[in-house]
DNA sequence: ATTAACCTTGCAATCGATTGCAAGTGCAAT
DNA sequence: ATTGCACTTGCAATCGATTGCAAGGTTAAT
């Protein structure tokens, strides 16, 4: 119908055009009450006529917000590697999607700052309405710092002593518990953990691990837990070690799909068979879970719906309503791998 | 030494406390030769102490940029999904890189729209100095346009007729040719082509598959040409149905790892070994292929350098110099997958 | 006809940083 | 002592949108 004409790039050129005032482009445009219907009617389909877009700029200069969001991703800080796990990807289009729905843009943050007054007066935090944090890590007590300088913010963890930050998780506890049921169930006696419980989120999914031996009534070998870094490189050269040890172990729970991908390459290379000599379970159920050789059996984190939790109670804490927790169920997703008939 | 004071917000601020005008400050904290050197150093001293952060929106307005830089991956147009190869997110740490180095932030953009008109005044434009578009796939003349329209972009993709954008690529033809000879020189006849022909970086990669043959003095054969998308769940449906049809081949050249990971699972279900009865290759190398079983061979390309040139191209474009289009060098990784000796 | 109430619009200040221009200072050369 | 010049600093306009307040117009009730 109406063609576009060439950009106009003020209030002020579309008042010109309408011979009215700015302010009153401005409450028709943003549905004030403070204006005639038909006023209203008018300068919005002339707005779209002539393919006026906003400043963002002049408007969160004014209203001291810009309708972005930050996401950090926190990395096992034993490397300084980007995030390769796809896990991450899937996270960040969840919150990209939530965002999205609420009229937000997102802007992603470079590797965590360390230091924590660097990180408040940082671009990430001074140049976004809000940021979430994808995993907490070991910096907890900079979370902390930052909800106490006054920044909004929400973390996708677990949960932890001392808390003062908004938190959404999976199950962890329940993840671990049913993984390692599950092996136990299909008679597997030595099931080996692998991951780095520094981090919360792993720590729970390592007490869910022993409540199941608990309730097996079987104990849970601590020699059998062993610390794997989580990023691609160094859990791999970190698995192959460990299959060089002395230890022996019929089955193994990882923290994530990557590492248990990188865990059945690595028997494989050492001989053993997956599931026949030892079953494997992963975590995340990233989408080259089910794609792998032997398909991955893993806990199913729900993804999209942790996004637009996430992105929810974000908004809720910038509009001055502190979120409550929230825990998203996980699901146990079996496939081959894992030993089961 | 110098303890946080608590924050101070504005550029008035520091000058009140410092006794000069803001314009002062501000010549002092962007190093103009315009100012004593005494004062220039105590000032931005004092803007450390009081952990002084710019605001940047009040920068942008007045500059009429915003050191922002959206970025947005196009996906092959039949899925609604989002990104879930790793490849994109290894991209996105290699610009975030590029970025950060140059002191610009990233903004990540929705599922590109649909619409010209639409997406040169969507918010990725306008709230960006510019775009950077990871694969072109089938919107080539959305790009075209949105250059004639005065926005800064850069494309990472592969040439194609009637260009007005810049571009940085890979050697897809040169991949290509390299995985396709690697096959036939491990003596393998019929070598099946799976990927998306309507990107023009999977043509590229055919038409350097093609040259290998014609090299090899063997013909390629057309009914060995699959169209397989590149979202993870179709792909895996779609050669499926492949391995039912009647065709055979003893080697398959896929467009991507995610993909080449799928033809091995889907193999194996048909009972048929990798790389005895087929030898598989894939394209990216994403972190993933080495760990899985059996390690891909795949051709390697060069993200982090990819990412840095993206950056380093789209600055020029947004300081007004046309930059020149570059090809990043691809390279063969030989694993297992490939039944090389 | 007068008054009050409401509805609609415009005026002008404001958000925080940048920068052209003017003004003030100090120093050296005449 | 005067002039000229270089060096520093401040003044004030500017970027584009929002909003409290005032002003104009309309309507209805008395």
């Amino acid at each position: 119908m109406t063609k576009a004409e060439e950009r106009v790039s003020s209030l002020q050129d579309l008042a010109d055009l309408a011979g009215v005032s700015r302010a009153t482009v401005s409450r028709a445009l943003n549905d004030s009450p403070l204006i005639n219907e038909k006023t209203r009617k008018n300068l919005q389909a002339l707005a779209r006529k002539h393919n006026y877009a906003i400043n963002q700029q002049a408007r969160g200069l004014r209203l001291n917000r810009n309708q972005i969001v930050s996401v950090a991703f926190m990395l096992d800080t034993r490397s300084d590697q980007h995030p390769s796990d796809p896990f991450f990807l899937e996270m960040l289009g969840g919150i990209a999607d939530g965002l999205a729905k609420n009229d937000y843009d997102l802007l992603l943050a470079q590797t965590p700052v360390r230091n924590i007054s660097e990180l408040a007066s940082s671009r990430v935090v001074r140049n976004s309405d809000g940021v979430i944090f994808v995993g907490q890590n070991e910096e907890h007590q900079m979370l902390n710092s930052l909800v106490d300088q006054g920044v909004n913010i929400v973390v996708w963890g677990a949960d932890v002593d001392d808390r003062h930050y908004p938190l959404v998780g999976g199950d962890n506890l329940g993840g671990g518990y049913a993984a390692t049921s599950h092996l136990l169930d299909a008679g597997r006696q030595r099931i080996a953990f692998f991951g780095n419980r520094r981090s919360p989120e792993n720590a729970a999914r390592h007490t869910g691990y022993q409540n199941a031996h608990l309730s097996a009534g079987i104990a849970a070998l601590p020699e059998l837990t062993f610390d794997v870094p989580s990023d691609t490189q160094h859990a791999l050269d970190s698995i192959a070690a460990i299959l060089e040890s002395s230890q022996h172990f019929d089955a193994i729970f990882c923290t994530s799909d990557v590492m248990a991908i990188a865990a059945i390459s690595a028997l494989g290379a050492v001989g053993l068979r997956v599931p026949e000599d030892v079953a494997v379970v992963g975590y995340d159920d990233i989408s080259l879970a089910s794609t792998s050789s032997p398909p991955l059996t893993t806990v199913r984190q729900n993804i999209p719906t942790a996004g637009s939790v996430l992105v929810e109670s974000l908004l809720q804490s910038i509009s001055g309503n502190p979120p409550a927790d929230i825990t998203i169920k996980s699901e146990l997703v079996i496939r081959q791998s894992s030993g089961a008939s």
